[in-house]
DNA sequence: ACACACTATCTATAGATATAGTTAGTTGAC
DNA sequence: GTCAACTAACTATATCTATAGATAGTGTGT
């Protein structure tokens, strides 16, 4: 349900189209959200259909053409009010956890690769984020500077904020995980070691 | 995909009937997966027809039955196959970070309220899971001392130890969003304080 | 002229998930 | 005896998501 909010929140930037939008969910906002275009497509139809994009049919080259949807007040003022909408707590859903409560049927060695390729994912993710915050504090960011430019002066200081605020709460989470990967390495190897019954 | 190996992995403990499981999956492994029994009758049906499961229709009171699934040597070695691949680090839906990285867009109280409300609900979590701790240490947990009653002596430290060392990563992970949210309530009032440019 | 990578969009299908409601038997309380 | 709460299972529907592939135009290089 949130593709819907995720997509109005790169539209209140700058229209795009959905190639675009499907390119930015391959990279950019991926941090948080991703969707492939096969998704995208459809529901920015239905976004259009129901007035919170408007569709314009622009020319490419001699006889391609492209649509490109901007958001409307109404669009606007949707996405708004989801921000004021409280979250719905529901699901759970951690295969990676699930794992690890039956670490006990896998292989040592399998066992050790899940938490390296946790580990390695994590390491990953706040590498990437921690360039992010670096262009938003150098503002060097790309996205982040057309949207400051779009927002209206008093608004700009929260705006680089929150963005930096999320990344370090991405990050802090990265970290968390990674420690835990290692904590697991260790827990692994105490366990697999040949027979240390004595205490 | 992980819903079978959710239920495998509780029916390696005893078998169950899709009710039973529908309940476990409300509470004790609910930490980790999630299913609503519309989804659980439907897959057990199938897995039973790929012969992961043995169905065993049993009475329970004068007219009624029910069908208590059992776990077959190919659902344990499935199990065990899953167990020993390596996991799948692919979509990226976090709701939560999505909303927080365009806070400005809400009003301060609600986004104090998106805060609270996180810092609520891992702080809930946290206390699930810090007494499912002292349930596996005070061996008060009934679904582990059935587990390790069916476990190999050699096994059981490990099989403790790896649900252990899940439920400590769920609390470092908890404590974090914990703090995260703190430091988001900190910052909206920072942010929604009256002009403070100075500094 | 042709190959190639890229832009742009759409369709089909399968599977996962959420929500809701239906049917029917059991058990225990009043 | 009948009501309520619980156990047991199923069905329907809608939506979401993943994967794959189809179609077609553009722009660049050779």
């Amino acid at each position: 349900m949130s593709l819907r909010y995720a997509l109005l929140a790169l539209l209140t930037v700058e229209p795009m189209t959905g190639y675009d939008l499907a390119k930015r969910f391959e990279s950019s906002v991926a941090f948080v959200w991703h969707a492939p275009d096969s998704q995208i497509y459809p529901e920015l139809r239905k976004m259009a259909k129901e007035s919170l994009l408007a569709a314009e049919e622009i020319s490419w080259g001699p006889n391609g053409k492209k649509t490109r949807y901007r958001i409307t007040p109404e669009g606007r003022a949707a996405f708004r009010q989801w921000m004021n909408t409280p979250l719905e707590y529901s699901r759970e859903r951690d295969p990676v956890h699930l794992k690890a409560a039956y670490l006990e049927w896998a292989e040592p060695s399998a066992a050790r690769q899940h938490m390296q390729a946790h580990i390695d994912y994590h390491t990953m993710r706040r590498a990437q984020w921690t360039e992010m915050i670096a262009g938003l504090r150098g503002a060097t960011n790309e996205m982040l500077n057309k949207r400051l430019a779009a927002t209206a002066e008093e608004d700009r200081r929260r705006t680089l904020e929150y963005k930096i605020f999320t990344y370090e709460g991405l990050i802090a989470r990265a970290e968390t995980e990674i420690e835990w990967g290692l904590q697991g390495l260790r827990l692994i190897d105490s366990l697999s070691a040949p027979s240390q019954q004595g205490g």
